[in-house]
DNA sequence: TTTAATGCGGACCAACTTAGTCCTGTTTAA
DNA sequence: TTAAACAGGACTAAGTTGGTCCGCATTAAA
């Protein structure tokens, strides 16, 4: 499945909100309210946002959080990382020293190790292009994401088989 | 972290191994025996790539399993979804009708959803222009992965802050 | 000065997922 | 007939995740 884990879904959600707010601050609680989100879960996350620098919090009494920078100048890519690590598909492949070489067993006879490196960064590419900014646009017209602008077609895929296994996993 | 799951690794490792055999079969023993991958694992692992039809097994003594159809007919993405489902960063925008509509309980307030289509895509795309002849080639010198040859820099992401919370994850 | 609202930093738990093991078929070449 | 190999499960242990809760520190306003 490849997935992000629910907290880094609710923290895109949580920060296009604040985007919205524009300098102004919100509350957990408000954040909470308007996107749905249970309020522990959106002080948790919003925590560690603000650790990672991305938010700026207000103590006390009409305190808040708001975005540490203009939405234009937050990517995707730091916005998954600040929740859940390095952008990377494998452990050995991530940049940010979480297998510090030696962890996977498989590495002496593993001969596909390099190739991650460069789908890593291929996706990293991929993410780190689009900003909450672009997130925050009524309508998904993105452009500049690295693909060439093209139909559905799946590009230069000369296989004839329907992608994914068909109805292996619907 | 973004990761795929340890069998989808051991997945593309046997695969590689297989390819590398050519037109010959191979038998769960030898691959793991070849690999490092635990045998059970390489059983079930085989097994679910036999089932999503990139595998054709033989049973019975002297039997094994090869590739389907040649390295370099088999995309990555097809790898993948066939160990783990549809390859997408979330729940909601998963093709293959993982979420049904209605899974999702954020669905009527969440205003980002729309833009995952175009992500996801982003992100198949890159991957599924990769085959597994790629993949066996001795150097990582992929070319044409969507990505526009560039240097090392995070294209147009003009924030000095440290990818990746810095410490925080290390 | 007091009060109440708010973020901070944890500990904690239940549920789920994952990786791994094992067992009993069935098939098939020798 | 035999043994090697895949097929298809059930099962378990460990880890991760999502979610809850608590007491504390800070600060604006009454």
């Amino acid at each position: 499945m490849l997935r992000m884990s629910k907290m880094t879904d609710y923290g895109i959600v949580l920060l296009t909100e604040l985007a919205r707010a524009g300098s102004e601050t919100r509350t957990a609680r408000e954040l909470a309210a308007g996107t749905g989100v249970p309020l522990p879960s959106v002080s948790k996350v919003l925590k560690g946002l603000q650790g990672a620098g991305l938010l700026v919090s207000h103590r006390g009494a009409s305190g808040g959080y708001g975005l540490s920078r203009p939405a234009e100048h937050i990517p995707l890519t730091e916005i998954i990382s600040a929740l859940e690590g390095p952008v990377s598909l494998t452990e050995c492949g991530a940049q940010g020293g979480h297998a510090p070489t030696g962890t996977c067993e498989l590495e002496t006879v593993c001969r596909v190790r390099g190739h991650w490196r460069v789908i890593n960064r291929t996706i990293q590419d991929a993410l780190g292009r689009l900003t909450l900014a672009d997130l925050c646009a009524p309508v998904p017209r993105l452009v500049g994401l690295g693909v060439p602008a093209r139909p559905a077609a799946p590009a230069q895929n000369p296989n004839p088989i329907p992608t994914t296994a068909g109805g292996a996993h619907s």
